[in-house]
DNA sequence: AAAGCCATGTAACCAGTTACATGATTCT
DNA sequence: AGAATCATGTAACTGGTTACATGGCTTT
């Protein structure tokens, strides 16, 4: 089977619990939203092949509420698979910052403009700070509770770090842009 | 025509000179690498749409070793669309750290592995830090010789904080798992 | 009444990568 | 001798997204 890093998240999230692939997905949005992110598209084919490998098992449980819910469990060769790859070096890191691009060619727009793209990038860092920094807090009472919750604080205090650096940069920008504005007197 | 990221790299880069679409590789990956990549096989099919479009212009330099050299100018058309694409607001950012997927599930992994992730990740960085900060020292003393050359300074200024921020984060978490894993007694 | 959550799944699409083909020149 | 740089281009692939279909329950 392909070995893509959807699989992985899966087999992860399935070391920890057994789970639907609708749990699958709300997990990933609420602890790597910062990172990852995943796709019914990529969830629902994925949990299918898996099965098929043997490297998780399903168990039906019967919902006279809408469709029945399919919970997933990790089997010991599923757990081997993740183990091996957890040991692989990882690739490099994937940055798309779309607002850059759009900057870094601001001597073609309206200094205005410019602003604004790094106002919204901001407020998009803001916004993430907040989410991390609830999550941390939630996080600190239970972290001895499960080994688990440690590397996950780990990921969270990068997440934290990266974005109050970007609003850290964002102001100064301004700054800097302004004052470059005002020297060219441009509108 | 299609509405990708890659069109207005290439217009953009075109809107400060003509150019290759070998050069355009070579500039993304000099200004651009820390937030954007671009492929051959994006570059030429895109080149040839735009030209199509009219929104840039071509001119054959004959090169006798090897290939002739196709030279292509942006439009005043090229130049409006890439002002309208400008205006609009950037979509968010996008981020693949597969190192942290491997991080986040550390507890099913041995300890020096996730040791190992994380210095990998510094040592990444570290090279990323360099690169721009030789950059910087390269753009200042021409900084205002062209104004575009002040938006490229604020892009590296970006880049180079958050590869310090990620670097100082890596030493305490390294730390922070020696500690832990000590307390565990863990191998 | 409407929005949002629970819960499954597929088909079509799309952006972007990789591998390949070609070949001279220049640097180490 | 071998690697790197210059220079063009295409076909096949792939990782991942979007839109759609279905439908009851709960909250506002």
């Amino acid at each position: 089977m392909k070995d893509t890093n959807a699989k992985y998240v899966v087999l992860g999230l399935l070391s920890h619990s057994p789970m639907t692939g609708y749990d699958i997905k709300k997990s990933v949005a609420q602890r790597m939203s910062y990172f990852w992110d995943i796709s019914y598209g990529q969830i629902y084919p994925t949990l299918k092949e898996l099965e098929e490998n043997e490297q998780i098992t399903k168990k039906v449980e019967v919902n006279e509420h809408g469709p029945n819910r399919k919970v997933y469990t990790i089997t010991d060769k599923g757990l081997k698979e993740l183990q091996i790859w957890l040991a692989k070096p990882a690739k490099k890191e994937v940055h798309k910052y779309e607002f850059l691009i759009k900057l870094i060619f601001g001597d073609q727009a309206y200094p205005e403009l410019n602003l604004k793209h790094i106002q919204e990038f901001k407020a998009r860092n803001q916004k993430i700070l907040q989410t991390m920094k609830l999550f941390e807090e939630s996080l600190k009472p239970i972290l001895n509770q499960n080994e688990g919750h440690y590397y996950v604080l780990l990921t969270i205090l990068l997440g934290k770090s990266i974005s109050q650096t970007s609003i850290k940069w964002a102001d100064n920008a301004l700054k800097m842009l302004q004052d470059h504005n005002s020297k060219e007197g441009k509108t």
